[in-house]
DNA sequence: TCAAAAGTGTTATCCTTACACCCATGT
DNA sequence: ACATGGGTGTAAGGATAACACTTTTGA
């Protein structure tokens, strides 16, 4: 342990020159499919990665500053926006790096309403299920997991120490369900990280460390730079959660909607199937919209009410939010 | 809005030099009391803080570098720790501050099992209700509580524009609970915002910037330096959110203890009273706990059992915590 | 007429809450 | 005996999940 310091000051030279970045995961559900916005490097092998800058004196706040570097990067305006998490171990270092500054990341999750399909800005949305394939249930138990499994298993049996073994297993049957056959669709980021530490994912072999698999699995989804795809994890993950005790699906949505629009993006975010009739019951029953008095025709089968986001409900209940749980049986795809 | 700047480089120059301070909520329950480990500075006008310090390039992870100073501080070797928020608004300086350097705070919420109770090192422990006397409820509604209502309330009414003082008395109403009556334990970090914002906190007036209120009100609790208040109403809040549905608390418990030890223990950190057949059923179908075999006397009353946690309990239920609801008629004050 | 989507009704089940009551120990 | 804490039974009420079924449009 280090010597004693008489009393931290400010000005003290042992404290680290440190570069903050800021970085954004922006989610739109259009089409009813989960959209992250990324920038898509020009280039053979450049990997997707999403909007980011670093923290300078212009900005007043770490929120301020995200928003400007998400607008010039993307020309995207942001809506509601959160703070997730700030990463920083020493080793975490992107590639460009110079000298031995350390980068802290400070992770953002934000929505914006259904942006233009055609952006003509350098950003790109993308289903997020593209760099999480396993976490997308609306059809189904998705194949993919089936060839995660095997490899998992073999990681946590290859454990050195006994109780290092039963910590993985333990770890992975509450991640993935494989023992008790439920799955939980918010453990996205421990799903994601046993995938990791597991060598499963492309990320893992980049920095040249030691990894169980010698090579990435195939069936893993699309890698993201740097350690993007863990924040895009931490987002979904947070999102998926807060959906059940926060209104925060209303920033996805379009002023007036139907109720079955409202129930594809929960579905949507949440990678789940739920039940119709229930659904809207509990929408209404909660209070949560109201009628708009309007009608959609063209939804391909009888006109359907639009309704609107009833703000008044936040003060009514404690937990204003959409508890989802799983229909047994499934809605067939649209 | 800036002119787009073509891609951006971690050596770029226009990224600032930050000085990055780590800072710790220690928490521990001890004699039915949560307490939080404070540093009290010597001298009469010294304000008490959180053991906090900045990060050097020896740390290798934010965590290791919170453990080291809250060792170097306090001799307390911590356990369970948790990120919470990373505090980094440019205003937001320390009176010692030199230079323009930004300060980026990242607080911890950390737990360790009851402490020495005379703790020789430079660290006191005290009752977190010092600094919100609001937030016990534990004997029924605060009596500071009347003393804020009346200033909040006309804070509120002060507004310039109309859709602000709406936008206010949701926030009061929501927070306090004071038009639907209705107390909600977790907005512990809303409700002390709007105190800082309306001017009742020692806090506010501190920058020299105009507040509603010439002075801070009396019944507003202890001061702390910084911002360090506002992290520990972050920790609260994270830590009365948290313990319904993970079991934290156990984090903070012996090996061995009775039900009645563990409800005062979840009583003493929501600040409210529970319902104790209830939460015993509660506690024992969940499966949170499992016998130990032995009893205890000298209770007071019939010895109880002493239970132990159950750790495969986090395996069986999705949600494995104690999710506490205020008892309608409190059990009286021990 | 049929497919597709919008809706309504109803029931079984579980969980929560509150109330009433008995048990075992120390003073 | 009684105060104090330990502990059980149970019934009312609400929320949930599943089922079956009707309605209104467009092709």
């Amino acid at each position: 342990m280090e010597a004693r310091k008489k009393r931290r000051s400010t000005a003290d030279r042992s404290s680290e020159s440190v570069t903050v970045d800021l970085t954004a995961v922006v989610v739109a559900v259009t089409g009813g499919e989960p959209r992250v916005l990324t920038l898509s490097s020009a280039g053979e092998e450049a990997l997707d990665r999403l909007p980011s800058g670093p923290l300078t004196p212009e900005h007043r706040t770490l929120e301020q500053g995200l928003r400007a570097w998400v607008e010039t990067q993307t020309g995207q305006v942001l809506g509601y926006a959160e703070q997730l998490y700030t990463f920083g171990d020493r080793d975490r270092r992107l590639p460009t790096a110079k000298g031995s500054d350390r980068i802290l990341s400070i992770g953002y999750l934000t929505l914006v309403r259904g942006p233009r399909k055609t952006d003509r800005a350098p950003g790109v949305w993308q289903d997020w299920y593209r760099f999480f394939p396993w976490e997308d249930w609306r059809d189904g138990r998705p194949a993919c997991l089936a060839a995660l499994r095997d490899p998992l298993m073999r990681w946590a049996a290859g454990a050195n120490a006994p109780s290092d073994r039963r910590a993985r297993e333990e770890r992975l049957a509450l991640s993935f369900g494989f023992a008790s056959g439920s799955w939980n669709e918010d453990r996205v980021l421990e799903r994601y990280e046993l995938a990791y530490e597991a060598g499963l994912v492309a990320e893992a072999h980049r920095e040249g460390g030691s990894t169980f698999l010698d090579a990435p699995l195939a069936q893993t989804g699309r890698a993201m730079a740097g350690d993007h795809r863990r924040i895009l994890a931490t987002a979904i993950a947070r999102l998926r959660g807060k959906i059940k005790y926060r209104p925060v699906v209303f920033e996805l949505m379009p002023p007036a909607f139907t109720l079955l629009q409202l129930q594809q993006t929960v579905e949507a975010l949440a990678g789940l199937r739920l039940h119709k009739p229930n659904f809207r019951r509990l929408v209404e029953q909660q209070g949560l919209v109201e009628e708009t008095g309007a009608v959609t025709l063209g939804t391909g089968g009888r006109p359907a009410r639009l309704v609107r986001f009833r703000r008044e409900a936040v003060l009514e209940r404690s937990a204003p939010g959409l508890r989802v749980r799983a229909a047994r049986r499934a809605r067939r795809a649209p």
